[in-house]
RNA sequence: GCGGCUAUCGUCAAGAGGUUAAGACACAGGAUUGUGGCUCCUGCAUCGCGGGUUCGAUUCCCGCUAGCCGCCCCA
């Protein structure tokens, strides 16, 4: 039997519809935020995100899904296709998409700020577990041309409206300012002054975040790390005026919103271009993987794809892990109430009858459903209820004879005969 | 990339080295003439794949594959 890929998914009818309430929630309220949805390539130049979302971040390093026709292969194969300038990649964030798009289509030159949101599928070749896939799904939106708190305050109330909304009743906003080229130096600095003499005793993977990004040996979670690296220097004390004002006022914002946060000077954001915010939103009963929302401040991002030097801030939600918690709340189903009709006939003539009756009850835009496998009449109303329809028609030889249909109401346990007109005419009200 | 756990009917799930592999739900068919929801009856698996140990393995061991969980990373 062919199976799917690891760490893709089937979504069956049922989580469909879960699916899709998240999905309209999010666009319903992004549009009252004043987001209009964008979309784009499922797959872009690999240089897009090599250079978007870092090109030393694990995800370009090493997680990205590559993309190559068959003949680009045999090209490929043959030295004549280059990968790294002609080669394409499935999008692994959105991001860097949006921002490629706005410089494309020159949004820029419209009015000014421009708030995009998008959902749809990424691609990061990751070791699947609970809440993490190969192919999942990000909500996010991005205010583009400014760098007022008030639009980091903004999205920060959208995200935490949407998963609110959604019934995950308790979350966690922690916010950060990671600071901007002009003061994080500095914090580094003394971030790997504090650490020099203690890095030898930390676990490895601290050892090799030392040199590469020692800002992530902060959220190590080895307990022992976090006993040895107690009063550590944190980036909050070392903003810039500038930063330091932007975070002031990013929380005043938020009060402002009603928004309840907390101050987390261990937030730090895995893609390269974050300056001054960064916030990610938890809820801790989805196991490893907690983080539902990420996000923050880009002002350098549009110009270092070829853009101008426009600012902005935007976040990813996933949307599968909001799912999941959504799931931990969502009350047991109460039946529906019954609706549409189940068709019910017995030989060709009666058949052809109820095929009429149905494209009428459809074009007025009830739900209907014909018995096609020839069933007993038993084993039809097991299927009538089984269903949920509210009527089964049925049409034997009896109702042929008399020129009418059966019509037994299944809420009530009432049957009567009667005309295809009177049925139409009692299902329109 | 590293580590742990698991793998029995469509689903959930018992199970012992030895000729019937429980049960529940679901599904299919029945319980006097063309009728649902309750009840009753009947039907429905050789135990992920490949090796090995053994007189004999689905049950023990090894490998593989898959899934799950954790590290890492991140949404």
């Amino acid at each position: 039997m062919i199976q799917k890929p690891k760490g893709m998914r089937d979504f069956l009818p049922e989580e469909v519809e879960h699916i899709r309430q998240l999905e309209d929630r999010f666009i319903h309220l992004s549009q009252l935020y004043g987001f209009r949805e964008i979309r784009y390539p499922m797959f872009e130049k690999t240089e897009l995100f090599e250079r978007g979302v870092g090109e030393t971040t694990d995800i370009v390093t090493k997680e990205m899904f590559r993309v190559i026709s068959a003949a680009n292969l045999e090209k490929y194969k043959a030295g004549e296709y280059d990968l790294r300038k002609e080669g394409l990649t499935l999008r692994p964030e959105g991001t860097a998409s949006v921002m490629r798009s706005f410089i494309e289509n020159k949004l820029y030159a419209r009015a000014m700020p421009m708030k995009l949101s998008y959902m749809g599928s990424n691609f990061r070749n990751e070791r699947p577990q609970a809440g993490r896939f190969r192919e999942f799904t990000q909500f996010g939106v991005e205010t583009l041309g400014s760098d007022d708190a008030f639009c980091d305050a903004e999205i920060i109330a959208l995200a935490v409206d949407v998963i609110l909304q959604s019934g995950v009743p308790q979350i966690d906003t922690l916010i950060n300012s990671v600071g901007c080229p002009v003061c994080r130096p500095k914090f580094h600095d003394a971030l790997r002054t504090f650490l020099a003499d203690k890095v030898e005793h930390l676990c490895g993977d601290c050892q090799s975040r030392f040199e590469k990004n020692p800002l992530r040996i902060i959220d190590c979670k080895v307990p022992a790390d976090q006993q040895r690296i107690k009063g550590h220097p944190v980036m909050i004390d070392y903003l810039c005026e500038e930063c330091d004002q932007h975070f002031r006022s990013l929380q005043h914002y938020l009060d402002g919103l009603g928004v309840a946060y907390e101050i987390d000077p261990n937030i730090v954001r895995g893609l390269d271009y974050y300056v001054k915010t960064a916030f990610e939103i938890k809820h801790d009963k989805l196991g490893a993987q907690s983080s539902i929302c990420g996000g923050g401040r880009y002002d350098g991002l549009v110009q270092n794809l070829g853009g101008p030097d426009i600012p902005g801030v935007g976040f990813g939600m996933g949307m599968d892990r909001l799912l999941m918690a959504a799931d931990l709340y969502r009350p047991t189903a109460e039946t529906p109430e019954r609706q549409g009709s189940y068709l019910i006939g017995f030989g060709e003539t009666a058949k052809l009858i109820l095929v009429d009756l149905l494209a009428k009850l459809r074009r007025a835009g009830q739900t209907v459903e014909l018995e096609v496998n020839q069933r007993s009449m038993k084993a039809a109303m097991k299927q009538a209820d089984r269903m949920n329809a509210r009527y089964a028609v049925i049409v034997g030889e009896d109702e042929l004879a008399q020129n009418k249909i059966a019509v037994r109401d299944l809420s009530s346990s009432t049957q009567q005969l009667m005309t295809v007109a009177e049925f139409l005419h009692r299902v329109e009200e």
